[in-house]
DNA sequence: ACCTGAACACCGTTCAAGT
DNA sequence: ACCTGAACACCGTTCAAGT
């Protein structure tokens, strides 16, 4: 058990005094370790060694210590490499992206709950933007793959499951996996076709599952290439409501 | 302002008995009008003319209620149509689910907070699956796709940020709006350059934004065509780990 | 300028009790 | 079998007050 900030300076005897920066940074520890939901006001403050109310005067409200730790995550996002042709620092650019939310497992669910962007994720888009106009993209394309990058472009995996709760006995009991698979086996035949070829790959049918890396890479890739055969093809989108729009 | 079910009951002299479908369906319909945060177990017992936690006889706790309720939004999309070629067939059913979601604007995130899927979702799983190996993907490649399409199988619409609070007195200020652009066009010009295009495809700057239709089809048609050029070349993974995997 | 303390209007859910 | 009432342990945030 990590002994908390608080306690820690309890027993040191000093207290360091709250500013903007610590209080966020104090949130985003406390987020990495528990879950967003373990972060409250009260949670902060005590963590701080201080009243709740005394947050306010660094943080206008929850929203804005939010805002706050987003933009934090955001900076952990390496710059996009110079020099490189469109393709491969785009590629690069969201991979580090991904690579900096995965250390936050928490900050999907925080980007997503903003409602509109901070500067700094506006500098973000804006270089990222930037990558597919220097690469030639009309703004027409860009525009379009941008949308179809979609959360991609802040490194979301697109997992859309929430992970179980992480309880701490959360040993699979053989017997009732056995069972589980059988019965899938016979009301779900093409999912359980699927769960036996993931389990195929992996040391065990307890392991860890599929590997999103190669799935994550698997996607982006596919949109990539499409992006390019589009661009190199002239596509341009002529008007709305025309429905189907792939190359033909 | 729409008559409450339960001063609707109360002035009637009758309050039907509450039943677990009854509770579902007045979920629903709350979540549908005031979004996901305005149904409580408190909201809830009131508008079924009940105290709080008389809802616990037909439902187990929140979590089982939301459960109930996505079970409905996944039953309203259409079946997948029969003798189809898989590619129309996953098309017309995806579509199918976006039309599903769009008209539930809180079933989003009432399915990504599921930290597993009830029997619901594994049959509507299950067939879309079977629209894929039917179609003579590999299981390999099928799980790979599953993947790829990920949150698309359910409908959602890709977009990150959540929608601004909808203030009755949401006119947008011109001269505000003109400031704004103005800042926009030298603090991020690529990103102007965008925002351009769209006010310039629309009627009026202030009007509507993107044509979020054309930008899911877009992406989608993307992948598709990706899929099919992965199967037609008889795409494998040959094991695990091995970084890109686009095609050639 | 910064922090405190009490309070308000909420949550989901418990327990024991009523009919 | 179904519903009630009071209570518990939480939230974010207000207001007025302290130093």
């Amino acid at each position: 058990m990590r002994m908390s900030q608080s306690v820690r300076e309890a027993a040191s005897g000093r207290r360091a005094r709250v500013t903007r920066d610590r209080a966020l940074r104090a949130a985003v520890a406390l987020a990495d370790e528990g879950g967003l939901e373990s972060l409250t006001m009260r949670s902060l403050a005590q963590e701080l060694g201080v009243v709740p109310m005394a947050l306010y005067k660094h943080v206008a409200n929850k929203d804005d210590l939010i805002d706050g730790m987003v933009d934090i995550i955001i900076g952990e996002i390496d710059p996009a490499i110079a020099g490189a042709d469109w393709k491969s620092a785009v590629r690069e650019r969201i991979l580090s992206a991904r690579r900096a939310l995965l250390s936050h497992p928490w900050a999907r669910a925080a980007i997503e709950s903003r409602t509109r962007m901070t500067p700094v994720m506006l500098s973000y888009m804006e270089s990222m933007i930037g990558l597919f106009r220097d690469g030639g993209f009309s703004v027409d394309l860009t525009h379009h793959v941008l949308h179809a990058l979609a959360g991609r472009i802040w490194g979301f995996t697109q997992e859309v499951f929430a992970d179980p709760p992480t309880s701490e006995a959360t040993e699979v009991d053989p017997e009732a996996l056995a069972a589980a698979l059988q019965e899938m086996a016979s009301k779900y035949p093409y999912s359980h076709e699927i769960a036996m070829a993931i389990a195929h790959d992996q040391t065990s049918v307890v392991g860890g599952g599929c590997d999103d890396q190669f799935e994550f890479e698997f996607a982006l890739d596919i949109l990539l290439d499409g992006f390019e055969r589009l661009h190199r093809q002239g596509w341009t989108s002529t008007g709305r409501h025309r429905g189907v729009v792939g190359p033909a």
